[in-house]
DNA sequence: TATATTTATCGTAATATTGCAATATAATAA
DNA sequence: TTATTATATTGCAATATTACGATAAATATA
């Protein structure tokens, strides 16, 4: 117990479900955006912006990484990361179709 | 240690972490899913639908209703659950503009 | 009232996450 | 080679999550 049965969920619904997991923290959103709101790509200096020690935002960014939302790239004695557009398009078109869905129908139960 | 540090991020980034993380597992996907497949609302069949035992579905229907996902209102015996349209609307939103400002910045770094 | 039905809660075990200090690794600079 | 710099990994403690059996609570039906 206290292991996720993935092998009960369709592909999408376990990768929306991974993607999803992955921001589902607050420092992980602060990194996304900082990474939006830079122009060029950021290394480290993401620690001197959030409150965390440098372990732990290695860490969100490892998870960030693995969820297919960032991408890193080695740049001398740095690291470049910046955001994966895939992923976050990912994101993007299943929340509007959702949304388109739920126009079509006209939700109204509760 | 093990506890997030919520009070250094800001509300908005708090809230779509709540968010994403309420839909961060398979089942919840699924169960959004199915309301958003099924016309009418759906009550407690859902856990006809799901390899999970009954305590573990209202589990996660709580997590995704104190996530202002979705809605419950009761109904006899039994409880109707509806997606909410409004969180649902603000993930759909925020990605949207995620998505945005990427196209405007052209990303191309790594 | 007694019984069935539906959903929630409690308690608990297994596992995962969060955060950090300490340390390791890798690449450059002196 | 020896620092220095930047990032990753390890190990650990605290806490959270996942899942479910047992049970409670609430409402309807006989």
């Amino acid at each position: 117990m206290g292991l996720t049965k993935t092998e009960h969920f369709t592909d999408k619904q376990n990768a929306i479900a991974t993607m999803a997991k992955a921001l589902g923290h607050p420092a992980r959103i602060a990194i996304l955006e900082y990474l939006l709101k830079v122009d060029t790509c950021i290394c480290g200096d993401i620690v001197n912006e959030l409150p965390l020690a440098q372990p732990t935002i290695s860490q969100h960014l490892k998870e960030l990484k693995s969820a297919g939302l960032i991408k890193g790239s080695i740049e001398g004695t740095s690291i470049c990361y910046c955001i994966d557009e895939k992923g976050l398009e990912k994101m993007q078109s299943y929340f509007a179709t959702i949304s388109l869905k739920l126009n079509k129908k006209n939700n109204k139960c509760c």
